[in-house]
DNA sequence: CGGCATTTTGACAATCGTCAATCAGTGTGG
DNA sequence: CCACACTGATTGACGATTGTCAAAATGCCG
């Protein structure tokens, strides 16, 4: 399967074949990862920058009385404490939550890219910048969304987040999540979850089997949910023209911010 | 009264003298702005960086409903926008609570700093990683705290950021938000805020009046709170000793790695 | 004093969580 | 092939938290 870290950067510079090779050269190696394992925890000093590679795995945080939130979903392709070297310590966990392909980069690797690669650096800044509206996004719908359209929100973000990086078969994509795991994400109770997606499937918008999401309606989705993907921001800001830059990958919709409306 | 930014970045690194005086020459001409007026909104391209350096600000989102979610908020000493003139498009907006004193850094400012001043450039990084921490201890508070205890944390995390930057008086400090706007930023309805503020005050633990917050017991705030104050990085990295404490025990599942964290 | 924003209250409803079973799928060992 | 164990999904009953609506009280400012 095609290189995600690349597919991803992508969409933050425009990368020349030399980066290419770098970065292909850089994820060649990669270390498998068991399902739930811990990949560094709160309080430890941060070690290595790590990439994932293939399945899925997460930030969170856990409270005493061992409820957990997850912070973040991290998908093929996505970097996790690029800069964190500058902390003394986790302010959160990192752990798998399918089996993993992950790759350690070493801190003087990070410091080439930075000093040689330029544009493969603001790609990694780019992708630092998505990583935090991403969270903003989280934060509107927990405080803001029902049930419903939360869930149905976090699931035009996978689905536009898995399709920039090639995981996504037409209106389905692997989603090796437990409804807990889903809960845990979206704030609510394992038996909330549950009900939710039943009423999302009965509404004919999303069915959730064996660990693969299908969606029924994508444009119904994203309605439904609000849903607008200018937040991940994946439409180059160097291919805005005065012309619209024609809109890459899944069908990226939503409300239009300054006209309130929705588009196709 | 002295100057905030310095202030809040002195935690982030070691500033020289020079250093000091840089940033002191750079924050010398605010522009006062009225309280509730936007600076920059969702969809328009970031301009220039922005420096709050009296008063209280907020980066929010609306939804089609009217509904407003604050997605943290920004007091003196605060930067935002630092690097994202990478983005083709603000993905939330800011606006003013209070009103603020504000200063516009050109990018050309900026980059001066980038180039020239290596320390300061390090606690702008570490600021916006601070930043980071400060949403994610949002987004665990809305999915898995109940409204009293986030609000109490709320209240911690703004006792903790504005005593770093010498806006505190022994145990209370000037919040001037109206309970609508607290509630935006909790999730919260408006009177579902004031039901809470009552009740932390019948238990002695804050009160709130005349837009100053005043901690009865911070101790038993901080408690209550489940509040750690360490995804604020206040204690400076290269302050650690140099060895750390063994604390590689394996942690047993399920238990809070944060375990005696809390003071009585 | 009037006008306006903000806070406070009460009654009621909706959303969502908890508890406790039950059901379904999967893998293992005999 | 089946009993068994285990994880994950599903259901029902019930309760707690939080939201909504509508009104009244309070505080602030010219």
């Amino acid at each position: 399967m095609s290189n995600p870290f690349i597919a991803k950067l992508e969409h933050g510079a425009h990368l020349s074949d030399d980066d290419r090779r770098k970065l292909q050269e850089i994820t060649a190696r990669a270390r498998r990862v068991g399902p739930r394992e811990d990949l560094i925890m709160e309080g430890e000093p941060p070690d290595e920058v790590r990439l994932v590679i293939e399945g899925f795995a997460c930030r969170y945080k856990l409270l005493r009385d061992g409820a957990r939130q997850i912070c973040g979903y991290m998908v093929p392709g996505d970097i996790c404490n690029l800069h964190v070297a500058i902390l003394g310590e986790m302010d959160h966990s990192i752990a798998t939550i399918s089996a993993c392909s992950v790759v350690d980069l070493t801190p003087s690797t990070v410091e080439e890219l930075r000093e040689r690669y330029p544009r493969i650096t603001r790609a990694l800044w780019w992708s630092t910048l998505v990583d935090e509206g991403v969270m903003r996004e989280w934060l509107v719908g927990m405080g803001r969304r029902p049930a419903d359209r939360r869930m149905a929100h976090l699931f035009c973000e996978l689905f536009t987040r898995l399709g920039a990086v090639g995981r996504v078969e037409r209106d389905a994509f692997e989603l090796p999540l437990t409804q807990a795991e889903l809960g845990d994400a979206l704030g609510l109770s394992l038996v909330h979850v549950n009900r939710v997606l039943q009423a999302l499937r009965d509404d004919g918008l999303v069915s959730f089997r064996r660990r693969v999401l299908q969606i029924t309606d994508v444009g119904r989705l994203q309605s439904f949910a609000e849903f607008n993907a200018n937040y991940l921001h994946l439409t180059k800001a160097w291919d805005r023209a005065p012309l619209r830059a024609p809109r890459s990958l899944p069908n990226v919709g939503g409300l239009n911010p300054r006209s309130g409306e929705f588009e196709a």
